[in-house]
DNA sequence: CGCGTTTACGTCGTTCGTAACGATA
DNA sequence: TATCGTTACGAACGACGTAAACGCG
């Protein structure tokens, strides 16, 4: 048995059961593949896939269990050579980070800024995605941070570590008559007027459809985007009045902002990565730069824990910071 | 990066860093082991090991981190052949028991014969020592199972499933004046006379005393040994009353035997394994012969649980077996 | 001078890519 | 006939073992 012979039988796997493909993916000849297959089934005299004719048609199941040890061996030889790459403060590579629109927009162009200027021969690579898609990007290695809000179960063998928390903040045109008002803003002045807000593509949605029931009231959503650079330009045509993400309100903005602590739950935004990999240290730096309470002794602890309520645990007695719009730096919740 | 580099790696850890010496447990010759780790170390670009002239005097700490995931590399490879040998039904191979003397004489001798009748080809293993040793043997890949009583402390990498519970044995010579009892013996007379009993490796014997403390009282013991037919000797030779493990007490000794159930607390005998192993399948059938609850569905489920407490929850409504002594089969507790 | 490691080198097995062949839709 | 997998074969590479050199106690 060779890593070379595990590293094929996954590239088949990964590719559909078609040889030539995998022999492709892994710059070889697509004998040479075939051949590697052979010779494993044979050394484990066990048959790791049905034939039909020639070709393969699927895997068996002691097959599937091989296939599942082989990912975790191969992870593994991964991890010995980033560990490598540590310990010789090499800092060039490659950090994928998914995400969402807002934090995309919003959030992220500061800290990657700031981490530009530490690590200028790392390759940024920015997905965006909705939160089933960053998991599912995630599981299949395309990205190394996911960085979304909600749908924590969504993300079951990930390490979910909280970053901040956040408000929503109402917009409305400057003529709007919400933009007068003296008192606070009630859920009820929200109910009487139409609103823009998010799809949420997680359980989002519903906690501000139930801030409105808890009252005994139904909102008027008249139009829903991803995007709140898409809402605000709705709300200036006067569609409706918007509610959205604390930090996706711009200063710059002709929109009036106001704030609806209270309003609505608070949302907390989580950066994830798989438990089994060990991260780059640029990977953890970032993590740091992105949330300052994520220190590298901190992740580490989370790391050793046995399975996310372990880290749920650590975090019980963290304070989170509070996220603002307006550019504005992350500060103390309290 | 190959897996005989890793393989190479571990032998040279596993044998004090002597390249020599890992050669001839790994069957080739010692430059061949010397050049695969120098590739290794280029590979890397890393060192491995400290060096002191030409020999090796340490691992170094990012050797060490590398030492440790080569370990589960070439468990989960060692994984993959189990897996294989399992669905081929294969029948031979080797297990490994350790155990405490009372287990292997009295208790496993029944498991033993009928476990032969279904593998005769399986070669057993059936090695000795105290809680503390048996730890240290399954750690070492020197035995498969543990089944030993109390100290689940010592076993904390391991999975450990309950099998059976029992109580303690008095035995007395037949005309010892307690072999005259009418009535239920008491504690109170138990410490009336001077005792033989085992020495506890581990917190067995404090759970003796702490019975006598709880009424206020101080057992004489007189004479410990490790083993039950030596204190049975001594018991024999009229030293003192002897109180053993009840599966300790056969029908053919000349001794009377006095059941103690209910003067101390009962002691559960556990079988402890690997948590990262895959079994062969002889192996959770000998279990399965020795606790007849631990079917392989059961098993199945703990190896699923992330840790211990995960499998202590698994067994909180399971009913454990009591077991008497005459080579009586384990019978309902209740 | 013995022990253990490294260097040097010839042999052998393995993998690789190319090319030809076979089966399937 | 196009696609995909297997078989065949020569070239290149890499691992192994033996033998000899090197350092250290």
């Amino acid at each position: 048995m060779t890593l070379r012979q595990l590293r094929y039988l996954l590239a088949i796997v990964d590719n559909g059961l078609n040889i030539t493909a995998a022999s492709e993916k892994l710059y070889t000849s697509q004998p040479g593949v075939s051949k590697q297959i052979r010779l494993l089934e044979e050394e484990l005299d066990l048959r790791l896939f049905e034939r039909k004719g020639r070709s393969l048609a699927s895997v068996t199941p002691a097959g599937e269990e091989v296939v599942a040890r082989a990912r975790t061996v191969l992870q593994e030889i991964d991890n010995i050579r980033t560990l490598a790459l540590n310990t010789r403060h090499e800092a060039d590579g490659t950090l994928a980070i998914g995400t969402t629109h807002t934090q995309a927009r919003y959030v992220l162009p500061e800290v990657i800024a700031r981490f530009r200027e530490h690590y200028p021969n790392v390759a940024l690579e920015l997905h965006q995605g909705t939160s089933e898609q960053l998991a599912d990007m995630v599981e299949a290695h395309q990205i190394d941070f996911a960085i979304a809000t909600g749908g924590q179960d969504l993300f079951a063998d990930l390490v979910m570590l909280p970053c901040y928390r956040w408000d929503r903040t109402i917009l409305v045109p400057r003529e709007h008559e919400l933009a007068r008002l003296d008192g606070p803003l009630t859920i009820d002045a929200l109910a009487r007027h139409p609103l823009v807000t998010y799809v949420f593509s997680f359980s989002g949605e519903s906690s501000l459809k139930k801030a409105f029931a808890a009252e005994g009231l139904t909102p008027d959503v008249v139009f829903t985007a991803r995007d709140a650079d898409v809402i605000k330009t709705y709300v200036r045509m006067g569609m409706g009045v918007g509610i959205v993400a604390s930090m996706a309100h711009d200063c710059g903005d002709d929109l009036v902002a106001i704030d609806a602590e209270g309003l609505f739950p608070r949302s907390t935004t989580w950066i994830g990565f798989r438990r089994d990999t060990v991260l780059r240290r640029y990977m953890s730096h970032f993590m740091e730069l992105f949330a300052p309470h994520l220190t590298d002794a901190l992740v580490q602890r989370c790391l050793a824990a046995a399975d996310q309520s372990g880290v749920d645990a650590i975090f019980r007695d963290v304070d989170l910071p509070l996220r603002g719009g307006c550019g504005q730096a992350p500060a103390d919740a309290d």
